[in-house]
RNA sequence: GGCCCGUUCGUCUAGGGGUUAGGACGCCAGGUUUUCAUCCUGGUAGCAGGGGUUCGAUUCCCCUACGGGCUACCA
């Protein structure tokens, strides 16, 4: 095989979401897998839409998620510059070249004469008209137009584009890795403008152009992108260049099923759509990311992996580099996933019971400190080992266990009511006497023993002794918890809750 | 409306002319646990419908239905 080189080709219109991480992460993966080269090229051809900080947040996104370029804005590469509106020079030069050889012509239609005419279309019956062969003659273009006229508005330079000239009766084949053969009738292609009046192409022109120019040898995009390859091929035989493979992804569909999944669905559906949260400076716009919900960027990517795609096994837990020995374009579904988050919330509970608990003590130290709590990081380890099977995200460390770091400011008056026994108010001035005066590993037998040596019950102590420690009934190993807490720390809550009680 | 793509448990999927249609998530039940969770065991539930082809279709073909995508001087 010829040199493999992957693009992912994003425009930075806003926070790239989880389809979009997706697709990243299968480009990666097939670069990676046969030695390729992954590359960053910013999509940034519409003026209008591009958004201060979406570049840099795509970039940081992906490092978060582990996935990294080889190429691009950022970093470089032999290829440059990685930014489309850096390149417009070129697109101008192959659109005038495109132009030349009679495979595109000016046009000079303004928005209002484009309406119009779908206007008339629609008079006559016909829905959704196109400028095409049916219609470019009734329009203003270099086709149309006497050759002195056509210069004179060129030269004017005002609503000049440059349209593709679709040739008629001509079937466009697509060989879609996913999706085997997809035909289409070039009567059905519209003239698709290449280059705007701004001067700046389009998505159709720029992609093409770069991805020839860049070398692109397979392209794995969403679907959405389909029924324009067909334009595509024919720009690609337009210059006489060989075209690259095509994959299209199936789309990552809301969890109602009802279309693909966009960016607001996080706030309906109540779960996080980004990678990394996005708070724009002058933006009422503000989304929460999976990184912020307390998400292993393992895990994401694990999940979002097997989104359309699985290794043909029952195995589902990939790291990264597992992905990339088993990852192939052929194993890709070709039908819309939806998005299931109770799949990822399970997927992050794996990672994080399989984490070590010296990396989950580094994320859950800073959300100690952020609430001006500080403890020994040994402290925080032995924390997250005793909960790491607990929680199924990073923030619920804290949320269901602060009683590690708080004594607990309320007790749950249910078991109260249902376990404590005043009349064994004694039972429990003993055991802290006990955790006061002893300090050895094997706590939990010893309290144990003096239990039933008491002719007390276990069930009507220990759960109260829990409720004194933690103020709930739900945790750790009782004594497993209160050997991290401390004898005298727990001996100290345990008559705290006498008092109270 | 037109064109294109798709359709296996509620969800993600494996499979493929003859299978008890497999796994995972979720859910339910049991076991373990002082509790919760983990873990283990079991259970629930599926080939969209109709025609063909065939000795035999969930699998191949056609139609319908449904879902999705595209249909911009957005990508």
């Amino acid at each position: 095989m010829e040199n493999i080189r992957l693009r992912f080709a994003p425009s930075p219109t806003g926070p790239l979401h989880i389809g979009g991480v997706r697709t990243a992460l299968y480009n990666y993966l097939f670069a990676k897998k046969h030695n390729g080269t992954f590359i960053l090229r910013i999509e940034d051809t519409d003026q209008n839409r591009n958004v201060v900080g979406a570049e840099s947040y795509i970039i940081e996104a992906l490092e978060w998620c582990g996935i990294s370029f080889d190429e691009g804005p950022h970093i470089g590469g032999n290829f440059q510059p990685y930014r489309q509106s850096d390149r417009k020079k070129i697109y101008l030069q192959y659109a005038k070249q495109l132009v030349e050889n009679g495979f595109a012509y000016y046009a000079f239609d303004t928005a209002e004469e484009l309406d119009e005419m779908r206007k008339t279309m629609e008079d006559k019956g016909i829905q959704g008209a196109k400028y095409n062969y049916e219609t470019r003659a009734m329009m203003k273009n270099s086709l149309t137009l006497d050759p002195g006229e056509s210069q004179r508005l060129l030269t004017k330079g005002e609503n000049v584009t440059v349209r593709l000239l679709i040739p008629k009766d001509e079937d466009i084949v697509i060989e879609d890795l996913i999706r085997g053969e997809v035909t289409f009738n070039s009567n059905e292609l519209d003239d698709k403008i290449i280059l705007k009046a701004d001067g700046m192409p389009t998505y159709h022109l720029a992609n093409v152009v770069d991805d020839h120019l860049m070398k692109i040898s397979h392209v794995i995009r969403g679907e959405e992108w389909l029924s324009s390859t067909a334009h595509h091929l024919l720009l690609y035989a337009f210059f006489g260049w060989k075209p690259p493979f095509f994959a299209h992804l199936p789309l990552i569909l809301k969890p109602s099923g009802k279309g693909k999944l966009s960016k607001r669905d996080g706030a309906v559906f109540g779960f996080p759509v980004f990678p990394l949260e996005w708070k724009p400076e002058n933006e009422e716009e503000h989304f929460s990311g999976f990184r912020e919900e307390g998400f292993l960027p393992e895990a994401l990517v694990n999940f979002l992996a097997f989104l359309g795609w699985n290794p043909g096994d029952e195995r589902e837990i990939f790291s990264l580099n597992e992905l990339i020995n088993v990852f192939s374009i052929e194993k890709i579904v070709k039908s819309g996933a939806r998005f299931d988050f109770d799949k990822a919330k399970w997927y992050n509970q794996q990672y994080i019971i399989a984490e070590n608990n010296e990396k989950l003590a580094v994320m859950i130290q800073p959300q100690l400190e952020a609430k001006g709590m500080y403890f020994d990081i040994k402290y925080i380890e032995r924390f997250a080992g005793l909960m790491k099977e607990r929680v199924v995200n990073i923030s619920e460390f804290l949320e269901s266990a602060g009683y590690f770091f708080n004594r607990p400011a309320e007790y749950d008056e249910k078991i109260i009511s249902k376990k404590y026994k005043p009349e064994n108010k004694v039972a429990f001035e003993e055991i802290a006497q006990l955790l006061k005066e002893n300090d050895h590993l094997h706590m939990g037998e010893t309290i144990k023993s003096w239990i039933s040596n008491h002719g007390y019950k276990l069930g009507d102590i220990l759960p109260v002794l829990r409720l004194a420690v933690t103020g709930g009934t739900q945790g750790p190993d009782l004594f497993d918890m209160i050997h991290l807490i401390g004898n005298q720390e727990c001996a100290a809550r345990i008559k705290l809750f006498l008092e109270r009680v």
